[in-house]
DNA sequence: ATGTCGCTGTGCCAGCGA
């Protein structure tokens, strides 16, 4: 079972990239983040006819996330994070899937830092470990992933004196994924390649693709019962050079059938 | 401080978020 996970910055937009990418690496399941488009707006004919089922939170302008299968209806298990009913913003989505509990993320930006949306990123990042940690009691198969706006540790950055100060490396952002992974979960990435520079984002300025001036915040934590079970993992960086693309690439992991 | 995108509405450019 390949599961992949890809910020696409626009839906709509990025919809020939995407589907490109869907035809060309065949993945079993998606999450999508940064949709950009609100509900109705949600390209689910385009999906359908590339052979995938979908399940999506839209949102007008921005945020928005979606989980796309090829194995026949998805069954639907939350649209957002528990915990704030004040919280009109589009960034979570949990289905069961094959056996396996899906949550795909979008985690605030927090940018500027400090301030209400660093804030915000950080209260957002309490709730996730609220709602996780609940996931794991359960004793099932999960994997949360998507973009967690998270450079786990200084490996993850290509000039960490940079980013210091940044919502997406402080050291409060960095403790929180670190006691979120803490709880018993697998960074399925560093798993496999403990010691080898991945990078899942490129900025658009500057030539940072070009330059390999990248980080790593798009993650897969897994549950004890799918760390076991992980087999492969991997950034389709091709998909970052073409023509009109996101800031970032797809991230997958292939798991093992039990 | 800057850069480059995608989106929206004030609408064919400017402002916002990233």
């Amino acid at each position: 079972m390949k599961i992949a996970t890809y910020n696409v910055n626009g839906v709509n937009g990025r919809l020939p990239v995407l589907l490109r990418w869907l035809q060309e690496t065949q993945p079993d399941v998606v999450c999508l983040q940064e949709l950009k488009a609100p509900q109705e707006k949600f390209p689910e004919e385009a999906i359908r006819d590339a052979g995938y089922h979908a399940i999506w939170h839209g949102q007008k302008s921005w945020n928005g996330v979606a989980i796309l299968s090829r194995f026949g209806e998805i069954q639907e298990l939350r649209k957002g994070l528990p915990g704030d009913d004040e919280d009109t913003q589009s960034r979570y989505i949990e289905a069961f899937i094959n056996g396996v509990v899906i949550g795909g993320l979008y985690l605030p930006n927090g940018n500027p830092a400090p301030g209400p949306k660093f804030d915000y990123k950080l209260q957002w990042f309490e709730r996730l470990k609220l709602h996780a940690a609940g996931l794991l009691a359960r004793d099932i198969p999960v994997v949360l992933t998507g973009d967690y706006n998270v450079m786990p540790t200084e490996q993850d950055v290509y000039k960490p004196e940079r980013w210091v100060d940044d919502a997406l490396f402080r050291p409060e952002t960095r403790e929180a994924f670190k006691t979120l992974v803490a709880q018993g979960w697998t960074d399925a990435i560093r798993k496999l390649y403990p010691t080898e520079t991945i990078y899942t984002f490129w900025d658009y300025f500057r030539n940072a693709y070009g330059r390999n001036a990248g980080l790593r915040i798009d993650h897969f934590l897994l549950s004890p019962q799918l760390d076991k079970r992980l087999v492969a993992a991997g950034v389709d960086k091709q998909v970052r050079g073409w023509e009109k693309t996101s800031d970032h690439a797809p991230v997958w992991i292939e798991l093992a059938d039990e």
